[in-house]
RNA sequence: AGAGAGGUGGCCGAGUGGUUUAAGGCGCACGCCUGGAAAGCGUGUUUACCGAAAGGUAUCGAGGGUUCGAAUCCCUUCCUCUCUGCCA
């Protein structure tokens, strides 16, 4: 979140960028929270102060008792009784105070970066380039991914709802060997990039989803567990930011970079329909995922190498893709500038989102904590940043309906001795 | 899951109601000393909030309570260790 005395300094500066994430009644809520935070101060100090004296007349008692004065320590007990339910009132007001604040605050988004374009909706992003020829697919009549599934027996949806429900699909035979082989393919390239692998816990505590900013506003979106207060994780960023959280770590230790492969979970109440057939969006999906933890002054430096880094991945599966800046309308509540990345479904004929690259700046870190020491032994808040590198699902979609031929699916030549085979027949 | 023992600063560790303003040690930083270093000596060393500053408030796993006063007593809860049980 963004922290009070940030809003308090740069009140136009936030006010702008609330209104660029088109954040309604921006207005009101800043005045809102500045006018509680005076409200707060006043009556801390207040507080305080009577506190101060509450404890100054506690150690006059101590002393009195000691040079054996008992009456005069009984009169001034009765005094300091007095103060104490004055101290409890004004600490119980501050409590309210500061939680009316800290809701308040989690409602305010982050505010986008300068780069970050004007816009209401997807169609506002601005495409900053494309690559691979996809006018290829343009007369060909070639079956979507789901048939495909079925034609080479791939993968199961109907068997995931027998035994689960819908979006749990089964991977079978060569469908499974793509996955791993997927997974694996992207965990080596990661390592090579400098990314410590991390194999991180699926469930998290409440605590972790506020941090990360799952929580309170996203909830619907996670599974929730009945009999511990537990999340499934929507993605590895979740556990692996987390294992950040309340740590102050030396300026030498940064960047951090870590990836992980996880299965994540989601939701996605509400959201089925025409454009979510086959694997365009699951319940559970597997993602590698790429954290990096930066001082302020290289995150954004940083940003675009995790930005070219993940091109780089995409390129190598020969997939047509296109990249895009995210406009204030559509880009997370949590994020300060994000890139998403598109691969081009050659049957389906749509851009399907496999990728987002985000620089989150101070607004996670402040959730959680995340601080780092400078050399003089000053601490500050870290940026955190995250990018999917990549998610499976619709990069399988793609290869699969890419990749068509009379002869089967050829798979693209860096994943053949991932997986063992060339093609799908 | 049951029984027992614990959780104190960057680390170790003392502390069973009132100069605890958390002893002592280690580490770290700065200074003195030195040709330079070590040793020695001195000073400093959690975090957050309020304040221009002086200073104040909170903080001994977390949350409540008792008391004029709590690291210390009581309740709840989380975590760690040992033993037992169960288990891939």
């Amino acid at each position: 979140m963004l922290s009070i005395s940030f809003i308090r300094e740069n009140r136009d500066l936030v006010l702008s960028g609330l209104k660029k994430k088109r954040l309604k009644e921006a207005d009101a809520l800043i005045e809102e929270v500045i006018s509680l935070d005076n409200k707060r101060k006043k009556t801390q100090k207040e507080r305080d102060d009577v506190q101060f004296t509450a404890n100054s007349e506690a150690k006059k008692i101590g002393t009195l008792i000691k040079e054996g004065n008992i009456s005069q320590a009984e009169g001034a007990k009765k005094k300091a009784g007095a103060l104490k339910s004055e101290v409890q009132e004004l600490e119980s007001l501050v409590g309210d105070i500061e939680e009316e604040l800290k809701l308040l605050l989690y409602k305010i988004p982050n505010i986008p970066h300068q780069k970050v374009p004007e816009g209401s909706s997807a169609d506002d992003n601005i495409e900053i380039f494309r690559e691979g020829d996809i006018s290829f697919f343009e007369d060909k009549n070639l079956l979507p991914h789901w048939d495909l599934l079925k034609k080479y027996d791939l993968a199961d949806f109907d068997l995931g709802n027998k035994v689960t429900g819908a979006g749990f699909p089964f991977y079978k035979g060569k469908g499974a060997k793509l996955q791993r082989g997927l997974i694996q393919f992207f965990l080596d390239q990661a390592e090579q990039e400098g990314y410590l692998e991390i194999q991180p816990p699926i469930l998290i505590n409440e605590e972790s989803g506020y941090a990360t900013g799952q929580l309170p506003d996203k909830e619907g979106q996670m599974y929730h567990l009945q009999n511990e207060n537990y999340y499934l994780i929507p993605t590895a960023e979740v556990p692996i930011t987390n294992m950040l959280r309340k740590e102050t770590v030396r300026e030498e230790e940064i960047p951090l970079k870590f990836c992980g492969y996880t299965p994540c979970f989601r939701r996605e109440a509400g959201s089925w329909g025409a454009n979510v057939r086959g694997l365009n969006r699951l319940h559970q999906f597997d993602k590698v995922e790429i954290v990096e933890i930066h001082k302020p002054e290289e995150s954004y430096e940083a940003l675009e190498r995790m930005s070219e880094y993940i091109e780089g991945l995409i390129r190598k599966l020969e997939l047509p893709f296109r990249k895009l800046l995210l406009c204030g309308g559509d880009i997370s509540f949590n994020a300060a500038l994000c890139y998403d990345m598109e691969v081009y479904s050659g049957a389906q004929k749509r851009w399907l989102e496999v990728s987002s690259v985000s620089n989150f700046e101070s607004y996670q870190a402040n959730r959680m904590n995340l601080k780092y020491k400078d050399k003089s032994g000053k601490s500050h808040l870290a940026h955190t940043l995250n990018g999917s590198g990549l998610a499976l699902p619709r990069i399988v979609a793609a290869i699969l309906e890419n990749g068509q031929t009379k002869e089967g699916i050829s798979i693209p030549e860096v994943l053949v001795d991932y997986c063992g085979f060339k093609t799908i027949s």
